[in-house]
DNA sequence: GGGTCTAATATGTATGCACATAATAACCCT
DNA sequence: AGGGTTATTATGTGCATACATATTAGACCC
């Protein structure tokens, strides 16, 4: 009869009626247990998930109430680039442009908490979807954790072999907007200066750190997710 | 004393050790149960929270598996404007630039789903953080759901108004680059072509459409999170 | 071999109970 | 009053059990 998704979806149409309103306290969770006539734990599923999504703020003894300044949370979802691309319906390829070891510039040497002096695999690959520039990737890889002999990042992206083997690595991104420099203008084809939507990741594992990578993708790119 | 999270911890510790490789299928909940000595509704709260983090893979019958290409969940939290800026330690305050009703663009009306040729009310706003421009506000915004008299949007951001009076609706999000035109850069301070982060948002609540809003931020500007 | 039905199974969820924990409210003593 | 201790309370979590549900593997038949 009554899920907990149920009493979630019920719970959301009073706040959306505004029986309970924006930081106002909303009854316990005994109270919602015998009013719905569920067990209290299938309400405190419901309650917490709607918690999780900044709709509810609950606090031990003071309660639950309904936001006030609701902090939105919405959830992206980052595939790899391959898969992106192919479900547009497009054809994945890629092509290495460089491949060397060199010290990283100071700030990405010490995001990465890396000593200075340090050299590192950079990696510049060329994205493309349908043959057609979608992304430029340059990569700052810390040698320490590949195998000997290296992989062969010609064939097989970076990023597949990193998710591959190096699983499940804690990181962060962050998404600016950059005016395309010579480089990137060059390499993805459009004038310089024109406005690139670009992510940056950083990812480690409790040990060490592992890559740094910037994406500067082609003019069009548009990161979209329902809330 | 193991919680759920301790159990969440070790599993993603075998996952990282590769112990349980990706793409693998790992023990029954009733089998880790028996293993860590908890109830089985232990495994399964932790299990399911890294099903929910995109690690695993669960199927009724078919079992769990780690995630072969994993899509890496992020959760971006999306503020009101004047909580971002007040985060950074600064000031927020802002300019109503225009305020209107007219019909708004085509590609506008019909992502809102409504039919050609209605007014809505049309605003422009400027954000400034310690009184130098932060973003630049366009809101399309459905007058029917609007009482009289209209909330004075002078004083009391819409975007304020909107989330204390018709609270948790649902919505889109997406972020793009472009280069600044004409207006943008012109408020902004930025020359023309200049690359802006550009934050679209559409919300609707069950039956009616209630507002489009595009902030261009300032150059800089760059949205970040945990993975 | 191929198709269909059936039983087995892992996860999904509900319940009632217990105790832990954090935060507030009440109390007491000076 | 004021300050610190204690009791109260709502949420957080764990456990054992039960049943629901999706999905698969196997049985069965043609």
């Amino acid at each position: 009869m009554k899920g907990w998704e149920d009493i979630r979806a019920e719970v959301l149409r009073r706040i959306r009626a505004r029986d309970w309103q924006p930081g106002a306290q909303i009854p316990t969770e005994e109270d919602l247990a015998v009013e719905f006539g569920v067990a209290r734990a299938t309400v405190n599923r419901a309650l917490r998930d709607l918690a999780e999504a900044g709709v509810l703020e609950r606090r031990r003894k003071a309660g639950t109430r309904v936001a006030a300044l609701p902090v939105r949370k919405a959830t992206l979802d980052i595939p790899v680039i391959r898969q992106e691309i192919e479900a547009r319906g497009q054809t994945h390829s890629f092509q290495v442009l460089k491949q060397t070891f060199m010290e990283p510039p100071v700030p990405v040497a010490s995001r990465l908490g890396l000593p200075p002096g340090i050299k590192l695999l950079y990696l510049e690959t060329l994205h493309l979807a349908d043959g057609k520039p979608f992304a430029f990737e340059t990569r700052w890889l810390n040698s320490e954790i590949l195998p000997r002999p290296m992989p062969d990042f010609q064939s097989l992206s970076a990023n597949e072999w990193l998710v591959a083997h190096v699983a499940y690595v804690t990181g962060d991104i962050a998404f600016t907007a950059e005016g395309a420099g010579g480089r990137e203008a060059a390499v993805l084809g459009v004038p310089v200066g024109a406005a690139l939507f670009i992510t940056e990741r950083m990812t480690w594992t409790a040990e060490s750190p592992i890559t740094f990578v910037r994406l500067a993708h082609a003019p069009g790119y548009r990161v979209q997710t329902l809330v």
